[in-house]
RNA sequence: GGCGACGUAGCCAAGUGGUAAGGCGAGGGUCUGCAAAACCCUUAUUCGUGGGUUCGAUUCCCACCGUCGCCU
């Protein structure tokens, strides 16, 4: 074993088989899973996540799964925060933390950290938001011209998400994001090895089909009648997931079961292109591309063993 | 066989005698606390084929081919 702790990471793209890996390499390592999917941090969220299942989680600890009720709002820093504790927890007990997920954003807040802003006020946020409904981004955007020309600059007026954004720093810290970001510290050198899973783009899309249609036999529509029997509202943050959404509007009468289907499918294809374009500038120190499980592992273990991880 | 309509990008589709909207799909990219989000860019040297008229045709005319519909 070699002597300095070490943290493994496996990323890419959804559909690509990264759960299944990762819970290889744990078993084999003697390994915890620190999850870094968005939306797998809900309770309630299974069939649509491809959660790992009760099997898998007996196996192996699995970390920063359903941590949150589905009305809960998360973010990348919530994430970097609870994510850096359980590393450093799985790292004392002299295991080895194998973080994986394929939200991009929140593996960079881990990994490189994110600008030191204290957390915006709710009323701030409504305030902005209302703003947005009323004004229209172009507009936001002009006045963050004013306040914060540099981050103005790198954004479209079209999009609201980021202008919002950089008006609510302004709002509730007095300072442009963009200075904020300058104090953007990296959160420590966890040596972490990244393992990159992709697949070719034709096979990806047929396997992310396939998938969704597993996903809704296996119980998907009912999970989602659940939640609404719970009380979660439509406008939940979780309730954004891909297939949710699109299931939700079938629910409500407004499109067919394919209809439904054919847009999860389409939207599934989409993010994961996204996902490819982040990762494919994410440092990754190999990339494997593979259906098959055995085939991945194997790699996977001969790679690290060059790397001096694991070998006896 | 006759009559009529239509034939524009991978798909749907608008259009004008002066040199091709838009949507979908696809590809590429951006990304600092909603990220499974929010955005940006690209995607027909050419309008079924061949002629003709014209300074100029995708647009008008003729023929042919194809598709669809109706009739026989």
């Amino acid at each position: 074993m070699s002597s300095t702790p070490v943290t493994l990471a496996v990323v890419g793209p959804t559909c690509t088989g990264k759960s299944a890996l990762a819970l290889a390499l744990a078993r084999r390592l003697g390994g915890e899973l620190v999850n870094a999917d968005a939306l797998q941090v809900y309770r309630g969220l299974d069939r649509g996540t491809a959660k790992p299942d009760a099997a898998a989680r007996a196996a192996v600890p699995h970390h920063l799964l359903d941590l949150l009720d589905p009305r809960e709002p998360f973010s990348a820093g919530e994430f970097a925060r609870r994510a850096r504790i359980a590393i450093a927890d799985i790292t004392t007990r002299g295991r080895v933390p194998i973080v994986v997920g394929g939200s991009g954003l929140y593996l960079r807040a881990l990994w490189r950290g994110l600008a030191p802003v204290p957390p915006v006020p709710g009323e701030v946020r409504a305030e902005l938001a209302h703003r947005l409904e009323v004004e229209g981004s172009a507009v936001l955007h002009d006045e963050l011209r004013r306040r914060d020309p540099e981050l103005a600059a790198r954004l479209t007026p079209a999009d609201r998400q980021r202008v919002v954004r950089g008006l609510e720093v302004l709002e509730a810290t007095g300072r442009p994001l963009s200075s904020w970001q300058r104090e953007t510290t990296p959160s420590g050198p966890l040596a972490t090895i990244v393992l990159g899973l992709t697949l070719p783009r034709t096979l990806l899309y047929d396997r992310i089909a396939t998938r969704a249609y597993a996903m809704l036999s296996g119980g998907w529509l009912d999970e989602i009648r659940q939640l609404l029997r719970d009380g979660v509202p439509e406008s939940a943050p979780a309730f954004q997931a891909i297939g949710y959404r699109q299931l939700l509007r079938h629910l409500r009468n407004s499109c067919t079961l394919e209809q439904a289907m054919d847009d999860t499918i389409r939207a599934t294809r989409r993010y994961a292109k996204r996902q490819e374009t982040w990762f494919r500038r994410e440092r990754v120190a190999a990339w494997f591309r593979s259906p098959d499980l055995e085939r991945l592992e194997h790699d996977a273990i001969e790679f690290l063993l060059r790397q001096g991880i694991g070998g006896h």
